[in-house]
DNA sequence: TGAAATTTCACCCGTTCGGGTGAGTATTTT
DNA sequence: AAAATACTCACCCGAACGGGTGAAATTTCA
């Protein structure tokens, strides 16, 4: 198999935001001048780009893999974490780095693009899966197993 | 000042045990057939050892103090712990480690033999001097300021 | 392609936590 | 001895968490 495009995880998200950010530029700047000036002249093609830009940057960040280090969309297979020792899935380290940093369930649904909910669900299969029940066990846990650091 | 006398806080709480079992031994092998056999002839002199055992495996247990690794007891002065370069007390030191664990408040009450209205307040304590405002994050940041391992 | 695994989300409910306030005792320092 | 620091405990309340159940969409793999 071919190895994974390795891309570090803040890279990704600094491109998921740059992304959106230009297309949402490129979008206003097209934009404010035809509706405030009533201008009749207007380039579409850079307001096609500014879509385009935004679309990608939302795709690639809210299918990005950070526990992996991976895109999603790039290869597949080949998935070797430190987590899977522990049977825990890529998105369970992924959730599992997070409460590391004493994030609450609401920071780390925002910071991982999902809801509240399914944060409190990978947490707890997280917690079932290293025979803990709480989630500053399982940081514990985590770093006696070397998941961790 | 005199240096302060180093006992490993395991092997203090080991001390305790074996002071208040020692102690309890002593008092029933007296007591027993005392009770049973209604027997007259009672050495009390094992039986205050026992005794005194008992309340000094009690005291010394009570007044631990883990994180410096001292017993008050036994000097004064000189307490330079990992903790202090934070600003923390002996005390708090003492709490984080049993932060770090992942322990409810109510396990670290018992473990501390103190309320848990006072690890509240110790946690909280320790939340403000590392500037963070929950316990995870405070364990979290102990890691960065190399108050922990 | 179809079964298994993963990821996502929702709702309820009881427990635990965090923040604030106040206060008494004990220890250390000045 | 007085002041400063540390340790202890209490109560209230809103926020966060843990446990359980159920379920749908997606991805992976045989």
């Amino acid at each position: 198999e071919l190895p994974a495009m390795k891309v570090d995880r803040s890279l990704v998200r600094t491109a998921t935001l740059f992304g959106c950010l230009i297309g949402l530029i490129l979008l206003t700047l097209q934009l404010v001048p035809f509706l405030m000036f009533r201008s009749p002249s207007v380039d579409w093609l850079p307001a096609l780009a500014g879509v385009a830009f935004l679309f990608a940057g939302l795709f690639i960040g809210s299918r990005r893999s950070s526990s992996t280090g991976e895109i999603k969309l790039s290869v597949r297979g080949m998935h070797r974490v430190p987590g899977d020792a522990a049977g825990l899935t890529p998105r369970e380290t992924d959730m599992l780095m997070e409460l590391a940093t004493g994030k609450t369930n609401a920071e780390i649904a925002a910071d991982q693009f999902v809801s509240v909910n399914t944060v409190k669900t990978h947490v707890s299969n997280i917690c079932g899966k290293l025979g803990v029940s709480r989630r500053g066990q399982a940081v514990a846990r985590a770093r006696e197993l070397g998941i961790i650091e």
